[in-house]
DNA sequence: TGATGTATATGCTCCAAGCATATATTTTTT
DNA sequence: AAAAAATATATGCTTGGAGCATATACATCA
């Protein structure tokens, strides 16, 4: 039973930063959904297919393809085709795009790190090592890998335990 | 730098759960959306209003009308008259809908738990204390509260730190 | 070369979500 | 006490994102 409070609270305690999270990131996007996601994700990844895309936001083709056109249409991002496989579309953020995507990071970052500032130091070194045991831990697949990173700051992720696990 | 690094697993970490919770609880539930939510919501709460409801969902108000349409439609809940306001609807699971609430926190529990396995004892029970700590921080009003806890069981959080909180 | 599999695109339909508005009840103001 | 404002719910209307089915292009394998 004491154990079940503790999942009650770290459950609940996920729901509010996933909430917070999602929310920050969608104020700095075009229209809500999973549209923050895939910028961020085309930023990391240049040229991304629309394939990939697919399986990181876990929705279905047309969705992904309707969803690109949008950002395409907004000027956030651009097609071009892939130089490997000629079926494939490279997808690339325009310099709108990436400064839009710059936009997502730094306001997901700031309400992260304010959630974060209750605790001290040395308690916010042992949560995140504790969080990056349980991250290694649920890692699966490189399409699952790109989906839970779907809203990090790649250029702060030296390191990045996703990586290390897939490795 | 580091500790841009330690936010990325905690905001993967957080957005990995989530998704996990979300997708366990929408399993069991008539319909993918804030339903799964709303079931438990109402569970805990016999006698909930629609707008307390809305509020806890952060959804429009004909939206959480129509959902409660729905849920009564496929029998899990039921409309009564509030006894003290004439104007509010009170809202309770019918038993089909408390066996259905049931299923969704099991799944959800489950799910939880067997991510949470990494851990050892003790490192769980610091995580915990942790977790808990973060989550008083975060809590602001009592539909705040409800939104946050929208998935908890509720039977196996006593001394809940969101209840403590606010009181 | 032919057959199967993979990547993308598009017409079609559906349905959840929001807006505007209407009604009933409660609370506040005059 | 009557009038005005606020609150809770309900519904017609529209929109837009999401999935299904299908079509096309390229790639891979037999």
């Amino acid at each position: 039973m004491a154990d079940s409070k503790i999942e009650n609270v770290i459950g609940a305690l996920a729901l509010a930063f996933a909430d917070t999270l999602q929310r920050d990131a969608q104020a700095k996007a075009p229209e809500p959904g999973p549209a923050a996601s895939a910028i961020t994700l085309i930023g990391h990844v240049p040229g991304l297919s629309i394939e990939r895309l697919r399986r990181a936001l876990s929705l279905s083709h047309s969705g992904t393809v309707r969803l690109v056109d949008r950002l395409v249409a907004d000027g956030l991002a651009a097609r071009f085709s892939a130089p490997d496989d000629h079926r494939a579309v490279a997808l690339r953020l325009t310099p709108l795009g990436e400064t839009t995507c710059s936009a997502i990071l730094s306001a997901r970052q700031t309400g992260l790190a304010s959630a974060l500032a209750v605790l001290s130091s040395e308690e916010l070194q042992e949560f995140g090592k504790l969080a990056a045991k349980l991250l290694r831990g649920l890692v699966s697949t490189e399409d699952h890998a790109y989906r839970i990173c779907r809203l990090c700051n790649y250029s702060a992720c030296l390191d990045c335990p996703v990586e290390a696990e897939l490795a």
